[in-house]
DNA sequence: AAAATACGAGAGAACGTTTTCTCTAGCCTA
DNA sequence: TAGGCTAGAGAAAACGTTCTCTCGTATTTT
């Protein structure tokens, strides 16, 4: 038998709704509230967070569902909207849907039974389609990849030019035989790949875009059929995501190549280890503690201005060379 | 205004008892059940999850509080406690302390309010000694780092035989001069540096353990002091654990130092890149699947069995030899 | 065939809060 | 000084479920 907001009332001899009023922070008059304040010390009472939510009918919690938490980019992003989150007195419910549509559609149900206040959603390419459906229920901010028809909020890294930027930098060290990598289960794949084909064409090189499956094993098989023939080789790769550049690496290590000897590599993400391999790997690091702010802003905005017109926020990435472009 | 129970049941013409019987697999007549399921259907009912807990006193939700979100080791331990969680039909809430005894008391308070059915934990150094007081509420079982009184259920790595692997293998490999770095903050260090320095009394060799603090830059800066000077240059590095093996790269990059040739480095944790970082790092690679499994498992048995006596299991891990032993 | 038993359905209480409503006391204004 | 107003406190309803209790019907047992 826990206790409950009856018990502090009894020991500081007052009503159980004075005691909701002080611990609300409400108007009480002092003296109550100090014996109010002892009575809850004195009972080690917690509020039950259920009933409060049940009866308040809000809950407080936003919920964050990304696409893959292996994906270190991920992990940042969460990390700052969590940090962000509590600051403001929310609470975040976190889920992975492991790019799965199906696992994607169970957690945005289960957001709906926990009647979230709103969530924050990296969505899965079929996901894109279907989040109307819940926006009656709650806000929905996206991140990563934007709804195409601008249903939703949205913040998004400025992929097309971000691309052109790789593209550039491999130009510039004299490259011209690039390939681009890019996934087939994203949106934001696709604006890499549009932003790297413009590029190319800008320069008049022509475009070489590979796509490539999220499945690890197959990605590499991919990767090393394209690699694998010296002649056919291309002088530089451009790769679409951290997760996609292990496959990569892989294959560039199984074949016995190296970074940049026998071929250049970019790609998009940032991580600690990547100074070190190839002579240190040339990306776009992407402003994952501005995603989450700024995801969580919108979302809260949202919240007080829901028949706003929807907004797409578009950052800028920062291109860090180091030595693998050649 | 959503829609209750008492809305699906009007429209299925039964009682809100036998809906709430429906949805949680009981006997009900199948005829009944056909109707209250194309009622639920119909209104797209969704249970008010606040409601449910709140009557039934259970929440069904376990909380997992890791140390270190940054630490791939907890991400990966993360995604499958989650995972087994799911399967097993409970909720999970995650959270991070950055190694804040504070933010993990925090937590733990939360989770109280929360009224979970079990917490997932790895503890500070400090929080170690206080979770008695969470006891009378949740079963907690740790993870990584063991209470050391056995007052908790735990689940560990065998650190002291795996920094012993180590240690043979870098001597096997025919070095002599091997220091160990271990973290100032966990009991799992302390456990990595004496199975350290028993294996190489054993072998004769003098041990040299540094303690190296949690904090990034500080942690590069002492590193890059051990081995600035070439003339007390240790000839092996046994790193604590993948994050600070990310300083202690860095140092050595910056020096200009190359593995193995210069240097020789093994460590604790496994991750993807390190197969492509000094000719491939040889490590300890952890039972992450395994430590997440037996946790979820153990926290449920407990709540069976709340007298029975503490268990702390403890697994192995395993050794892959690639090229940074020299 | 009668009695005992089991099963399933509905009515209503209960979970632990917050909110609404009512009331009193104190204060300000005229 | 009387009347209206305001602030703060308590009583009781309400949030949306599940659980307990009761009762009727169907099935088994003797």
């Amino acid at each position: 038998m826990s206790i409950g907001i009856k018990d502090v009332a009894r020991v500081a001899a007052v009503s159980p709704a004075t005691v909701s009023r002080v611990l609300a922070g409400r108007a009480v008059d002092p003296a109550m509230r100090e014996r109010v304040v002892a009575a809850v010390r004195e009972t080690g009472y917690r509020p039950n967070l259920a009933a409060r939510r049940l009866r308040s009918r809000h809950t407080n919690t936003i919920g964050l569902i990304v696409a893959d938490i292996r994906n270190p980019f991920f992990t940042a992003v969460a990390r700052m909207v969590e940090g962000i989150a509590y600051e403001r007195g929310l609470r975040v419910i976190f889920s992975n849907t492991d790019e799965d549509a199906a696992k994607e559609a169970m957690y945005l149900h289960l957001m709906q039974e926990e009647r979230v206040t709103g969530v924050i959603l990296a969505p899965t390419r079929h996901g894109v389609d279907n989040i109307a459906q819940y926006q009656s229920d709650f806000p929905i901010v996206l991140i990563d990849r934007a709804a195409p028809d601008g249903a939703c909020d949205s913040v998004v890294l400025d992929n097309g030019a971000m691309a052109a930027k790789l593209v550039a930098h491999l130009h510039e060290r004299g490259h011209t035989r690039i390939t681009g990598l890019f996934g087939t289960a994203t949106v934001t794949g696709n604006e890499r790949r549009t932003g790297y084909e413009r590029a190319m064409a800008a320069l008049g090189l022509p475009a070489h875009a590979v796509l490539v499956p999220h499945e690890r094993a197959e990605a590499e098989r991919i990767v090393t059929e394209l690699l694998a023939d010296a002649s056919r080789r291309p002088g530089a790769l451009i790769v679409s995501n951290g997760v996609m550049l292990l496959s990569v690496l892989r294959a560039i290590d199984a074949l016995g190549l190296s970074i940049p000897r026998d071929i250049a590599v970019t790609s998009f993400d940032n991580e600690p280890w990547m100074e070190f391999v190839g002579g240190g790997l040339s990306v776009i690091e992407q402003p994952v503690e501005e995603i989450g702010r700024v995801a969580v802003t919108m979302l809260l905005d949202r919240l007080d201005h829901a028949d706003q017109v929807t907004r797409r926020v578009v950052l800028a990435g920062r291109f860090l060379a180091r030595g693998s472009g050649g």
